[in-house]
DNA sequence: GGTTTATTGAGAACGATTCTCACCAAGGCC
DNA sequence: GGCCTTGGTGAGAATCGTTCTCAATAAACC
């Protein structure tokens, strides 16, 4: 078991949710993927630790994670990815639409240069979702 | 009949696409609310101008604007909003979760230094879409 | 171990979007 | 101008992702 996995266990239980196992193996396989998975995904990753997981507990649990902080919903088309994230400051994501890999960046001055702008325009952001689809570095279409 | 109506017929009738009466209903619309639009609402307002208006046609013909590049979906939440949006140039949304108004920012600064930044990462960007969620200046908790 | 109560899985329900198909009308051609 | 081709159409069915319902289960606290 990851490392991260026992920490957000830890801040879930002291937040009164109770550690159960499905929600364990949810965790796990967010935790563990290399790319944003669908809920569908997900289930089927989940499964594999504990078979008797069913796709309302998927949902419920990304619903958890995303209220404590851990995690991001990010939409590409029509469909729902998601992806952890537990970085509170401004960021962006790179979305790679053949091979759906989620990179994450940041930049101080595209952070204070967008506050500011927000602050002149008197607006109260209590959210945001950057996203740049396009090809990432190893998906430039051949020559 | 706005001027920019005309202008997105005559391209889109350069595209190959026929101009009918539900399609003009739907721009027009798109193109007189001065905030984004659920297909929903579009139906509505389109059917005061020809009242046989479907709701596939709405997003079909939503489907033709976004694919000429005169249009842009925003979501907020599971909800799907629509704006009209010709830019091209890096640009993000303020969009109100009270009122629903989205406001558009642009800011050369910002855009060169994402663009700098997608550069360093060999990402090549093909679409983005920056949206800042919260409270416009006028729907500000009162107090 | 017993009790309380949040959490669960299965499947129904829901809402948004897309598809199907027979009919219609825009636009090119004569 | 009228005719023909074919893309566009509306209605409703189908589909997809997500949420809800509810009886059964299992954490967490004693």
């Amino acid at each position: 078991m990851l490392k991260r996995t026992r920490d957000i266990q830890k801040a879930l239980s002291e937040s009164g949710y109770r550690i159960t196992q499905p929600r364990q193996a949810v965790i796990e396989v967010i935790l563990r993927a290399r790319r944003s998975l669908s809920p569908e995904e997900i289930l089927a990753r989940a499964r594999k630790i504990d078979p008797g997981v069913g796709l309302a507990t998927v949902y419920r649990t990304l619903d958890v994670l995303h209220a404590e902080g851990y995690l991001e919903r990010v939409r590409i088309g029509n469909k729902g990815y998601t992806l952890t994230c537990t970085e509170k400051t401004l960021h962006f994501h790179l979305i790679c639409e053949r091979c759906r890999t989620v990179t994450e960046l940041q930049s101080d001055r595209f952070s204070r240069d967008l506050m500011a702008q927000l602050r002149a325009a008197g607006f109260e952001a209590r959210k945001h979702a950057i996203e740049i689809i396009g090809r990432c570095a190893k998906c430039q279409p051949s020559e």
